[in-house]
Formats: structure tokens, C-alpha cells, sequence
DNA sequence: GCGCAATATTGCCTGATAGGCAATATTATT
DNA sequence: AATAATATTGCCTATCAGGCAATATTGCGC
């Protein structure tokens, strides 16, 4: 019974709190953005936020917890023969593949998670969101290669390797001088990674 | 001039107000901490704490920091015929190897583990410190193998995989039911991501 | 040794946040 | 349509971050 009204307003709230205090913290960065703006921008009262998540971090972690949670779902259609490695690299960089049809690399993306990344109270939001990411996607890999994520650590540092890479080389990409392809970058740490973690596992 | 009662002081007093945290975190918690509470511990005002850390998590993730620091430190003084994964993983695993000479493995330490790393609060104080920790790592490896951090991702790459690998290890080493040796759980961790990183670098 | 300059500590104050609790409103079920 | 279940809201309190200015402490040149 995850279907009702009831229900989808619920997460129709929730995803309209957590995108509104993204789009705050993106015009005047996410110290200047009071939670009362927010709920202000999306009409409902300061209490109710807090019914949903803790603090303004949490909202905006939860965005990133989303999309991991999609790439963790995405896991289960990737072709069983697959490796475990090139699959997680699949799933994780589908997202940015279909930037790369754009000449330019997506500038706006990049103003995005520059806005985003820069602010060390965001840092702290996306890592955050990284910790329950990292769950998600390590039960997903386990479920994957069929082990318990309670007796085998390799599912955890598979998934922790993945998110881990994944931010780290998102904010390496920001702080180039002259722009490069944003895709190949990720391919290319997640191949620096994998030599030694397809192999393992 | 980094010598003179005043720095030596403030080093002091920043260690005393960090480390008396972290007890009284172990204590009771982290939540059920009041910053009152650290401050007439150590003796200080409640101010006088904001002039050194912006938060009691902020004074927590600050111990992470200086452990890791040491670490990068110590990375120079590893041989220089040592492949980096290599060198890291020995500057990163030399403090738990002290404890393997103990029968048992250390309950108390365990506990002290245990008891930051359930409580969520003093999670996002860790990946807080393993932020800053991350950099400084990251630096130190850059060094090393003589390149620079704003042109190469792999520093950071390395330095991150190695700090997140740290983390998730432990995080599922407190974990297990029956207590497992920690430190051949964090060799095995480090070998599995090294057999690929070690190659690529 | 001594006094001046630099720096650290402290108190006060404001704006902001988390979360318990109870009242009210909205949705689901029969 | 009535009732049960759940969501929203307002009120309230404890707590926290950080600017500012006054005060105390330390370091340095004389």
C-alpha cells in the first residue's frame, strides 16, 4: 500500500522542500538561506519542515541520497555477467553520459555543483548524504554478488570506493582552470579504481 | 617562530577542549553534551570555545585531523622505492598495529570506536574531519610522488580512497558480532583497493 | 626589569535552530 | 456520513553561532 494521496502529497512535499532549499542555497548560498525562506517559497509552516527533515543539510542531503538510491536500483538490470566494478561505473556515470552530447560541457551543471561544493556547510550536507548513500548502494551490491553486507565488508568498501571517487573527482573537475569533458574524467578514475577492484572481487 | 608559552598555550588549550569532548561524548553521547558542559570541564567560557571550534562536532572531527596529519607526515619518511599505496597503507595502519600484541584486542578501544561511530552526529563530525583530513593527505602524496594537486586527481584519489577505506573498515569491524582482529581486517581492506592502486600509480 | 603592542579571553547580545507537545485539519476506511 | 488514522500547525523552551567591545595576558624591545 505505497500508493494514496495521502502519500504521494507526502513525497510530493518532501521533494518540493528538499529542490526548493537547493535552488536558495544555489542563488545566495546556503548559509544566507533561513528555513523560514524556504517554507515560505513552498507555503507551508516552519514546523512542518522540521516533520520532515532536521535541518536545511538534510534536505539538500537528501537529493544526493535520491539519485545514489536510483543507481542503486539501476543495478539490478545490469547484465549479470557484468563484473561488479563496471557495473557500479555504469550505473553511477549514467547520469553524466548524456552531457556529453552538448559541445559545450554543460556550464550550467558545472555553476551548479561549483555553488554547491564550495560551501563547506554544504560539504558537510553532501557527506552526509554520502554516509546513507553509501548503505543503500552497498546493499544493492551485495544483494548483487549475493553476500550479507554483515559478514562481508567488500560490498561497503565497493560502494564507499564508488561515492567516494565520485565526489572527490566532481571536485578536482571544479577546480580546473580550463574546462575538460567532465565524463572522461570520471571514467578515468573510476578505471584507475577498478584495475584493482574488478580483480578482487 | 612557531615555538613561545603563547602558541604552546593554545595548542594546549585546543587539545584539552577537543580531547575532553570526545570523553564526554563517550560518556553520554554526543547529543546529551552541552558545550557548558565542555567549557567548565576544562575551564574556560562557553566563548572561549567558539574562539577555537565553531562546534562540539567541529572539536571532535579536529582529533581525526591530527591523527591523519601525523600520518602524512609520517609518509615522508617512508622509503622512497615504496609504491604510494604502499606507503600510505603502513602510515595509515601503524597506529593499529601497536595493539595486535595484546591478546585481547583492545575492548577498550573498541568501545571508544563504537561508541563515536553509532552515534550519527558523530559521524558527520568524522566525514567533517575526513574532509579536511582528505586535503592534507592528499597534499602529502602529491608531494611525494611529485606532482600537484590542482593538475592531478590521483593524490586526492588515493588519499581519499585510503581515508574512506579506513572509515568503512571500521565502521563494519564494530559491526561483527564476535570481534575479529582489526588489524588484519584493515590489511585486507587496503590490499583488496591496493592490488588495483598500487598498479596504477 | 618595564612598559607598550599584540593577542587571547570573556560577557553580552542577537538571530537562528531542533524538537516536544497538544490542538486542529485532512485523508482513508467502513 | 462517521470514525479512525495521520499530517499540519502554533507555541514554547533549550541550545547554538558568532559579532562586538572590554579586559586580561603574553611577548618583545628598551
Amino acid at each position: 500500500m505505497t500508493t494514496g494521496l495521502r502519500e504521494s502529497k507526502r513525497l510530493a512535499l518532501r521533494n518540493s522542500l528538499s529542490l526548493t532549499t537547493v535552488l536558495l542555497a544555489r542563488e545566495r548560498g546556503l548559509s544566507n538561506v533561513r528555513v523560514v525562506d524556504i517554507v515560505n517559497r513552498v507555503g507551508v509552516s516552519r514546523r512542518t519542515f522540521g516533520n520532515y527533515f532536521s535541518s536545511k543539510e538534510d534536505a539538500i542531503a537528501d537529493r544526493h541520497v535520491s539519485r545514489t538510491q536510483a543507481a542503486a536500483d539501476a543495478l539490478s538490470i545490469r547484465p549479470a555477467s557484468e563484473p561488479i566494478w563496471t557495473a557500479v561505473t555504469h550505473v553511477i556515470l549514467e547520469p553524466y553520459k548524456t552531457e556529453s552530447k552538448h559541445t559545450s560541457p554543460s556550464q550550467s551543471e558545472r555553476d551548479e555543483l561549483l555553488q554547491i561544493l564550495s560551501d563547506p556547510e554544504m560539504q558537510s550536507a553532501v557527506d552526509r548524504g554520502a554516509r546513507a548513500a553509501t548503505a543503500t548502494l552497498g546493499a544493492a551490491i551485495a544483494r548483487r554478488i549475493g553476500v550479507s553486507t554483515t559478514t562481508d565488508p567488500r560490498p561497503c568498501l565497493v560502494a564507499n570506493a564508488a561515492l567516494s571517487t565520485l565526489l572527490t573527482t566532481l571536485e578536482h573537475w571544479l577546480g580546473l582552470e580550463e574546462p575538460q569533458p567532465l565524463l572522461s574524467q570520471l571514467s578515468e578514475s573510476f578505471r584507475q579504481l577498478g584495475a584493482g577492484l574488478d580483480h578482487t572481487l
